[in-house]
DNA sequence: GCTTGACCTGTGTCTAAGACCTATGTTTTA
DNA sequence: TAAAACATAGGTCTTAGACACAGGTCAAGC
C-alpha cells in the first residue's frame, strides 16, 4: 500500500514511490530536492519527505529536460520561469542554440584528441619498450612533439 | 633573481618558477603536489617547496601526457612505474587503446544527443511559447517522446 | 509484543582537474 | 621601512548523483 490520501483527492508519495514512478534512484529524488528542484512537505508526525502530484511531473520533466541536454541548473531556472508564470519557452530555446553550438566545439576538440592519441600509437608501432633512463619517464610520450 | 644553487651544480626551482618554465599555472603545480606527481622539498628556513630539474622534466612530462588524453591518475601510474626501473610502455600502449575506444563510445553517445537537440529544436519551430497551465511547466520540452 | 525487513532521515565522501579566494608568512626591491 | 611579489595552508566551487553509515519509522508475521 502506498501512501495516497483518496479521502482528500490528493495523493503524496514517498521518495521511493516518487522515484519508481519516474524510473530514477532515490538518491536523484533526494539530489532534486536538495537543489529545490522538488518541493516535498514534512509530515510532522514522523519527518518523511511528502511528494505531491506536481512534483511526479516535475520529476518527469527533469527527465526529458536531462535526455535533451539541459543541466540541472538550467532546468532549475525554466522551472522558476514557469512558476513565475511567465513562458519559459524563449529561454527553453535559447539554452538549446547554445549546448548545440557548444558541443559542436566539444566535438571537434574531441575529433583532434582522437586523431592524435591514433595518431601517437600508430607511430609507438616502431619502438621499443625500454626502460627509462635517468630523469626520462617515457620516451613513447616523450617522443611526442 | 631566481633560487638556483649552481655552487653545487643542483638548480631548485620554486613553484613559480616552475610553473613559468612549463607554461602552467602555479594552481596546477600544487595541485600535482598534492597528488605527489612531482616531489618537491622542503626548505626549512622558510617553509617552500623546492623543486628539482626532474620535477620540471615530470611537469613537461605531464603537459605531453595530458595532451595525448591521459588523466592524472594514469600518469601517476606511469611514474611509479618509471620509478621502479620497470618499462611503463606496455601501460602507456594500454591506457591508450582503451581510451580510443572509449572515446569513440563518448562519441557517438554525443552525436545522439546531438542529433536529438537538433531534432527538438526543428520540431519547436512551430510551436509557440506559450505561458504553462496546470502542473505543466513547458510544453516544448514535455512534448518530446 | 517482538523481530525482521523495507523504508525513511541526515551527513559525509567520492568522482576530474584545477580556479578562485582568504588569511597569513617571507623575500625582494625601491 | 613599506610595498610588491612571492610563498603557505585551507576552503569552496564546478556535474550529477553513487555509495556508505548511523540511526529512526513502520508494516507484517510469529
Amino acid at each position: 500500500m502506498n501512501s495516497e490520501v483518496y479521502s482528500k483527492k490528493i495523493s503524496f508519495y514517498q521518495v521511493k514511490e516518487l522515484a519508481d514512478a519516474a524510473h530514477v534512484t532515490t538518491d536523484a529524488v533526494r539530489f532534486y530536492t536538495k537543489k529545490r528542484l522538488l518541493k516535498p512537505v514534512r509530515n510532522k508526525t514522523n519527518n518523511y519527505q511528502m511528494y505531491s502530484h506536481a512534483d511526479l511531473i516535475r520529476l518527469k520533466f527533469i527527465g526529458k529536460a536531462k535526455i535533451l541536454g539541459y543541466t540541472l541548473n538550467e532546468i532549475k531556472q525554466i522551472i522558476i520561469a514557469s512558476e513565475k508564470s511567465e513562458s519559459p519557452c524563449p529561454l527553453v530555446r535559447d539554452i538549446i542554440k547554445k549546448r548545440i553550438e557548444k558541443n559542436k566545439n566539444q566535438f571537434n576538440e574531441a575529433m583532434v584528441l582522437q586523431k592524435r592519441m591514433e595518431k601517437a600509437l600508430r607511430q609507438w608501432e616502431n619502438m621499443d619498450d625500454s626502460i627509462p633512463v635517468g630523469d626520462s619517464i617515457c620516451h613513447l610520450i616523450e617522443s611526442i612533439t
